[in-house]
DNA sequence: AATCAATTAGAGAACGTTCTCACATATGAG
DNA sequence: CTCATATGTGAGAACGTTCTCTAATTGATT
């Protein structure tokens, strides 16, 4: 009853005295066997525990049936959903799932994207560091290595590419609050840095309605030029003293940006935040001074925690749909795999405004 | 520059004009070889863009630099923070995870072990769904692949495990709501379905001291043991109407449960939510029946997430360190990988009281 | 009766590494 | 000088599969 140990194909075929071809044959389900050889052959296994070594089988197919993801961090909530998107469509398919974790630093990523090519992943689903020069990802386009890039695009990266419709969903977000009778918001977004000319320059162009290459920015610059514009299209004044730059991607960043914020002369009568984190970290941060919402400050949020649905108030958000992101970057990986050739896709998607209880009418 | 497609030992021995065995020994680390012949190599696989391919290397050493990870859901804060802390360690060693979900279903925890052990890996790391059989984990052992459980332990199967120590966590827990004065306490746990006699049975035995097997509890029915202790201890009756089975680990399950709570005569005046879910599941129900914390009911709550620390009060909770229990399990399962051969450990884990504001005096 | 296609089965190569062995060449001790 | 030991190299086996070939058998069709 128990397998002792490893069985290999070639002790099952001796075992049912047959050639490995025909073993192989019924084990692996390929070619033709007659039904009585069929039956010793999976006897055989059966006794003897056989189970196939898919490293061997890999070796000789060139496939793995591993899919290999880079995440910024599994423990955030945003990349958690994403994953578990993955993992359902992955685990549909028989795909095994190949994690690592960035810390959205480009050489940690370039060492994931290394090990998990190494391991010979059939394609990769990654979250860029890096939104400007990414070699090690061209090199895996020049190799032929299926690509699916979440959250971010990589300049001049022609691959597919899933994400949020970041620009209208903030824009939709701050005329939101713009209806609700607010003219002073403030914005709290990690904008970490950019080749570009640094947040005033950017504010400077945004507002003039300059054309900006919005393709390639990160999705906190994105939700800050949506900001903007919903300013521009109602004809409302961008005041920079309200625009922080948290300038980190943690929770604690945003919460010692928020005293900063609310310093300022003329504060703001609502706030909106560009992520999960930002919008924990604003959170601890309005707690620490004791203000209430919507009384002293309301608030829009971006991404539907948890949390947000039973605080008190509920918080009004933007909500991203993280699974479906997850499953379709999965599913567009796997038609890649199966040697689907389209031109590059890129897949927006249309993030919702679920209206809670911390934005109060001016 | 761009390397064109993948090339093997054997295309960069013959660049090198070496043999497969020197240019082996060069890139793969072992072995003699002199200085010049070195360069040579290295210049050559770098020229050709060399990648060496693991499965090949995996194949002759028996050795993937893998380990598997069977856990019940990625998207759980739960499982996501101890899947970080054994992405730490495996990283911190070279080696790579692959992650699957069971959803707490048996048979698809044998499917994804089924997966991983094809794929080879050199160890694994579980979270098992049924703590009473188990076959395939007792198969995996049979082999000698290495197993480290975490959170649950299985009857009879002597390996590695690491855990919360969940009934003097819950007892800790209880005592403090008894300390201030709650006389009678909700308990919201999910309780799902054991070999035994039913809840009623188990509150009966648990009550009457007699002694009980609690090694392979489920950490909620663990939790309830530490809650029935802590009356035991200060002298209180156990109300059998207010300890509630949510009967699911889902946190709608526990929202639905808490008008159940309310609607008992005498109603408690104080609540303990066993983990995570039922927690969120609470504050949802709460929120649904207008009830204020502490003023209506206090609350103190097991695992501390993100938005205690925030929430208006704080809550009250019991912090299991989620990260070093994930980084624990991958040490040790590191350590077998490595051919150390103690006697199965179990590590049970102190959790911490974090006091905040969601508990009130009576 | 001859031909063809479909089915069945085995021998042995192949995948890309590491490992074992045999054989050189140095180096140093006695 | 001789022996042992360390260093360096290549040929070819091995890992456990799938793949390619060849060949034999069957059954149906001309």
């Amino acid at each position: 009853m128990a397998p002792k140990s490893k069985a290999t194909i070639t002790d099952v075929a001796r075992a049912a005295g047959v050639s490995t071809a025909t073993a192989g044959r019924v084990l692996g389900g390929y070619g033709y066997t007659s039904d009585d050889k069929k039956e010793q052959v999976l006897k055989a296994a059966q006794k003897l525990g056989y189970r196939p070594n898919a490293l061997a089988r890999s070796l000789i197919t060139g496939k793995t049936r591993t899919i290999g993801v880079v995440a910024g961090d599994i423990q955030n909530p945003f990349y958690a959903s994403v994953l578990r998107g993955i993992s359902n469509v992955a685990e549909a398919n028989g795909f095994g799932l190949l994690i690592t974790n960035s810390d959205e630093s480009q050489s940690k990523e370039v060492h994931s994207v290394e090990l998990l090519a190494q391991k010979q992943v059939d394609g990769l689903i990654v979250t860029p560091s890096d939104t400007r020069k990414a070699r090690h990802l061209h090199n895996l386009r020049g190799m032929g290595v299926p690509l699916v890039l979440i959250d971010r695009a990589v300049a001049g990266l022609m691959v597919d590419r899933v994400a949020t419709d970041n620009i209208a969903a903030a824009e939709q977000a701050v005329r939101y609050l713009i209806a609700a009778g607010h003219r002073r918001i403030g914005i709290v977004a990690e904008l970490v840095d950019q080749e570009n000319d640094g947040l005033d320059g950017f504010l400077a162009r945004a507002v003039a309605g300059d054309p900006i290459e919005s393709e390639t920015l990160y999705p906190s610059w994105q939700r800050l030029l949506g900001y903007v514009r919903a300013h521009r299209i109602e004809g409302l004044p961008v005041d920079p003293r309200l625009t922080i730059r948290a300038g980190g991607y943690s929770a604690s960043a945003a919460q010692a940006a928020l005293p900063r914020l609310m310093k300022v002369p003329g504060p703001p009568t609502a706030l909106f935040t560009t992520d999960g984190t930002m919008s924990e970290g604003a959170m601890r941060g309005l707690s620490e001074l004791k203000l209430s919402i919507p009384q002293d400050l309301s608030i829009i949020c971006f991404d539907d925690l948890d949390w947000m649905s039973f605080h008190r108030p509920g918080i009004t958000t933007i909500a991203q749909p993280r699974l479906a992101m997850g499953e379709a970057a999965a599913r567009m990986l796997l038609e890649r795999i199966h040697g689907e050739d389209y031109p590059p896709r890129t897949v927006l998607m249309p993030a919702e405004l679920i209206e809670r209880g911390s934005v109060a009418p001016l």
